[in-house]
DNA sequence: ATGAAAGCGCTAACAG
DNA sequence: CTGTTAGCGCTTTCAT
């Protein structure tokens, strides 16, 4: 049962091992004939290229990595919960993979650990991937940016996050998204708008924040200092801000969480207080969650284009429009269009 | 910024790069001094092994592949619902590659399409995976299993699945967990117990019925055709055969799907026919899904052991307990515990 | 348009 | 204990 290997196909085609290379790479130079030959060899011995051949001598890998952070993720497939970040991307990069002939690899990184660089190099080193795609946080990680750039691998940063930093991205607009999270807030009658700010180390945070914060200057609303609370990103983080803001003497009519977990979390503070939503508050969370659709009432939230941007990601990177360090000068900037949903969770503030 | 092979290792070290190679695959016979030597020549190099180099060379590939059906995996992560056994299973086998330097790969695979022959011989002889984990209802997949039987590629066999077929498995008592929800629901007191019976093409489905049977018999209730309904293990199939089930003349006290997304359905039929659960109705699960955790109320289900069953069946691979078609004598045959979870779903049958 | 030769970076099978 | 010599299966480069 010795594998079949390019010879096989050569001697029963007749022809040399370089001419099925170029077949089977669909490269010029081979009459109509003779490529039909060879794949009728091919085809009837079952022949695949191998891999880690073609790795080694050649440029390709046919392999795209995706970098997630190491705790946060494996965190996430612990809970049970939140592991759909990765699954979107998984459907996006996956997909693209599959028409192309590639192979997708997730590859957990110690995102802040002191051996990131190590980590990171060992990896690049071994798999020598044909593309990276970065999420957020490792997107904005300059340490990983600089080894992928060095190792002249093409990479896409996945926002959200910091405009700053070299390299291509696609991403969305956090900004505008929480923006229009809090206009739509405003236009439902509310004035009193509270805000749960993320997990700082997070691009979407301070984007989500300052587009809270945008929105309710541009209508003339107050802010106050007592509704802007900080949370982690954590359903136990939003419920611990909701608490104090729904205890406050004029508390807000409506609470925005920056994202839907700690919405979940003012949902559950809101129900502990016996605060009716929507009622008496009304809560918005970010992300478009699985979970948003099963609480009660469901989450008004923001569906963000994660499949979208693997895919597109993907397709960059296959494509060979990202080019490695070689394309720096180069700018790819993709700016994907979000989604508000509107759902049973906000409605009009009650009667004063 | 030409790699750093293992050439440059030995020059600066001094040694041959066999003694380098040596001491990177951690084999015998080099002393304690020299390998110090090496290991100071790699570190200061920043040296990681070439993975194509070592797999074309090698019989390692350090990839174990993870074999999903590719309709029901691109499904479940549409519907960002259900990814979650995917998930659990990354975890398990993401974790034990890590600790040992593999690199997880998930492979869609058309389980029925006439291709798959054709599909699988090509991954395999691509990849030359260490090891492949297979998922149902690829466990079951005959053709699959032929094939990496032939490419002497170790694998395991992820249940529950039929007892039947080559191979070593890693499964959990389908069975008796069956049997011990139907238990719960007789203690509590329950004669009149529906089931719905899920997708056929999965070994549980009927694992689970023949558990659900055998208990009704071995506590002497009657069953009636009419409490047993076929499902597909989709909400909407839940819902129907519970809708069906609830406007029965002598209609059952409670409602036993075999996995949460119909248990789930049955939830829903209950609400939409104004029937109280557990009050007039107890609903019991399979799987201990995350959505059985935000129904109202939450779901009685079982925990299938997933993540354990990957890590095992991971660790198992690596370790080289299981090798290709070499240990077809072999009887690999792991039996992982399962958990019945009580939630508010199930309880005492209504007052006759 | 096709082919021959020379590696890619590593491990295997021997030699010493 | 350590080193030498061949490949692994493919792509590259350079002839033809």
């Amino acid at each position: 049962m010795a594998a079949v290997t390019i010879y096989d196909v050569a001697a029963r085609a007749g022809v040399s091992i370089k001419t099925v290379s170029r077949v089977m790479n669909n490269e010029p130079n081979v009459r109509p004939a003779m490529r039909e030959r060879v794949l009728d060899a091919a085809n009837a011995l079952d022949y695949s290229p191998n891999l880690s051949a073609r790795s080694l001598a050649g440029s390709r890998s046919f392999v795209i990595a995706v970098f997630v952070d190491a705790a946060l993720t494996i965190d996430h497939w612990r809970s049970e919960r939140g592991a759909d970040y990765l699954s979107r991307i998984q459907l996006g990069a996956t997909l693209q993979c599959r028409d192309a002939g590639y192979h997708l690899l997730i590859e957990l990184i110690d995102h802040d650990a002191p051996r990131v660089r190590q980590e990171v190099a060992a990896l690049l080193a071994a798999l020598k991937p044909d593309g990276v795609i970065l999420t957020p946080p490792s997107s904005d990680n300059e340490i990983v940016l600089e080894l992928l750039d060095k190792a002249n691998t093409p990479f896409v940063r996945l926002g959200p996050e910091r405009p700053d930093g070299i390299g291509p991205r696609v991403h969305m607009d956090d900004f505008a998204a929480a923006r229009e999270v809090t206009e739509h807030l405003a236009a439902l009658g509310h004035r009193r708008i509270g805000f749960i700010v993320g997990e700082p180390r997070y691009g979407a945070s301070q984007a989500r924040r300052a587009g809270y914060l945008a929105a309710m200057e541009g209508l003339n609303l107050p802010v106050s200092d007592n509704w802007v609370r900080q949370g982690d990103f954590t359903f136990q983080s939003g419920l611990e801000a909701a608490k104090v803001l729904l205890a406050l003497p004029e508390r807000p009519t409506a609470i925005f969480a920056s994202n839907d977990d700690m919405a979940l979390g003012c949902l559950a503070a809101a129900a502990e207080a016996g605060v009716m939503v929507p009622g008496d508050v009304s809560v918005a969370g970010f992300d478009d969650s699985p979970s948003a659709r099963f609480s009660r009432p469901q989450l008004t939230t923001v569906r963000q284009p994660v499949a979208e941007m693997a895919s597109l990601a993907t397709r960059l990177l296959i494509s060979g429009v990202i080019k490695g360090s070689a394309s720096r000068g180069q700018v790819v900037d993709e700016l994907l269009a979000f989604e508000l949903i509107r759902r049973a969770s906000t409605a009009l503030p009650p009667a004063p």
